[in-house]
DNA sequence: GGCCGCGCTGACAACGTTGTCTTTGGGAGC
DNA sequence: GCTCCCAAAGACAACGTTGTCAGCGCGGCC
């Protein structure tokens, strides 16, 4: 910057105002200081900048997998939102663990991020209380902060999800419909499971536990599970799973198997679920709305808005395909 | 950090020792401001240590979409070994889109990251020599830079797996085989067009014109494309489709059409592609494994490695399911 | 006892910007 | 011709660190 004032033959402060636009720099000293910036290929040191003015123009998303398509489309949807507020996005997996969840948070902070959208791992958020109150405006999307923090929060309605599953499995005259949720300590797990017991009382079924398995979606697990349940005495006819990669578990031990297929309805949608044979029946969820939402959220208070924290309910929908309209045998 | 040095009664450049675990200060001290940062919830202002030091702990990385399983993953492991250096990822997609690209680099460059992985979306990266010059290391994967910049670079053998799927195809009798590529705009498409016809040629068999098609992988195109190929006097009987992409859009014209299947190889693997009937034969690349190695190459060099560029091809193999097995009609 | 060296600590400048305040020059108004 | 004002431009400090060098006290060695 220095060099480009002298070879311009101005002062520092005339450079930084035409790189910043900003008025009371003459036409001609304008095009000045742009020819000095071009022929020294001068960029702005954004680190200095930041530190003189403390807007950083970035944004930090703790996902649990940036891999994962669900997070990823979320991702995305982030990424095209703080892109249209010029802001850049830095992103990390937590893989579900608290720890690591914490670290990234505290990276993000620590490079003085605009503002902060987490997915939480964790249930103890009090490490976040310091940043929220040095003014690190927080969206919690897909699973709510612990109950003390009241943040702006953007959450898919599981519940209805899962009894609107339920509600048609029940409609095409399956009974004995089970439940295969991811571990209970993921949020989403647990209301999934809540909205398929209300679902099942509404009915005036009684939920069975014999019916219900929570926990990670290994294939093994999940492979075992299913034969368990096949060998109970009054076997289910249908099955609702809690997460796209359940459902990806499940689809798989079917196809290893030889007994005939339960009626099955996935949460979540995913790629392909067409073109199996019979198309996966799915409760859809947006992620890519969750994340543009989420952003939306953290942008608009950025740029000054003063309301009180929002908790948003997206809603699922039903997306008949084939395999949630299998009768039962 | 300032009041953490009059609360612990010591002076600024103590503090900033404690801080960054340099040696020189004596327990009891350290004891003394370590307590005090606790107390007053400091912490270090990355911003100004950038400033000051010049390194930002931060790598840059530019792909086609963050969203994309393919990418997605190479995304999640760069990151993994970023995360093993201490450093962060900064992540950003050009949608194919030469400006994108260049506009996500430039920002990247000013915010001072250390290096950048790029996957290249334009062709004209002189805009990268003066970074290259100032010191930024980079790296290109998946698809090389133009010619005349000699930069580190990880690419897959695009050739030898698309002369792969063509010899699996010629071993099932195929003699009418078709290729259905991307835009000839991106390099590994034009790298599998050439892998395709070397592999007809060293067979004996002269490409055919008609069924060679290259364009955008959406739906309409893919199945207009087929709909002409089976309209020829002298229809295929097999298809090679040149990425994930255009292989999910080849199955769902196929279970959109009355006609029979062709036998078809994709390149790429893809999640479902063995839960599909037939199961799809794939040409696998190791997206995660390109990520790695374009990751640890970048840091090999931020850690004082200084030797000349490297090019590197990782391989690709034939994963057979079924679909690459059916026999000429 | 004097000198040296070493471990610990501190003072100060510098990194590259931007915010604030001041200076300069020229034109309008009386 | 003088004053006043305004636009343009500049001087300077400050942002929060870290690198450099200097100082201080203490123990060991000659």
């Amino acid at each position: 910057m220095k060099d480009v004032a002298t070879l311009a033959g101005v002062a520092l402060k005339t450079v930084s105002r035409v790189v910043n636009d900003e008025p009371g720099v003459s036409d001609a000293t304008a095009v000045r200081v742009r020819t000095a910036i071009e022929r020294l290929g001068y960029r702005r040191n954004e680190s200095a900048r930041v530190l003189r003015s403390g807007r950083t123009a970035s944004i930090g998303l703790v996902i649990e997998d940036v891999a994962d398509p669900f997070y990823s489309s979320l991702n995305r949807a982030v990424e095209d939102v703080a892109t249209k507020h010029g802001s850049l996005v830095l992103s990390g997996s937590s893989a579900e663990d608290p720890v690591r969840e914490r670290e990234l948070v505290l990276t993000f902070c620590s490079r003085r991020v605009d503002g902060l959208i987490v997915v939480p791992a964790g249930f103890d958020h009090d490490y976040l209380l310091p940043e929220l109150q040095a003014g690190i405006v927080t969206v919690f999307v897909d699973r709510p902060a612990e109950p003390g923090l009241d943040v702006d929060t953007v959450l898919c309605d599981n519940t209805g999800g899962a009894r609107l599953a339920v509600g048609h499995l029940l409609a095409h005259g399956h009974r004995r419909i089970a439940f295969l949720g991811d571990s209970p300590s993921i949020f989403t797990a647990r209301e999934r499971l809540h909205g398929y017991r209300r679902a099942l009382t509404a009915a005036g079924l009684a939920p069975d536990e014999h019916l219900i398995s929570m926990g990670p979606p290994d294939r093994a697990r999940v492979a075992f599970e299913l034969d368990r349940m096949r060998a109970l005495p009054d076997p289910p006819t249908a099955l609702l799973t809690g997460n796209g990669r359940l459902t990806v578990a499940t689809l798989r031990a079917f196809a290893g198997a030889t007994s005939p297929r339960l009626a099955l309805v996935g949460f979540d949608d995913f790629e392909l679920s067409d073109l199996i044979v019979p198309g996966v029946t799915v409760i859809a969820q947006e992620p890519a709305r969750l994340g543009r939402t989420a952003a939306e959220l953290l942008f608009r208070r950025l740029f000054g808005h003063d309301g009180p924290p929002e908790h948003l309910r997206l809603p699922t929908h039903l997306i008949t395909r084939g395999s949630g309209e299998i009768p039962p045998h």
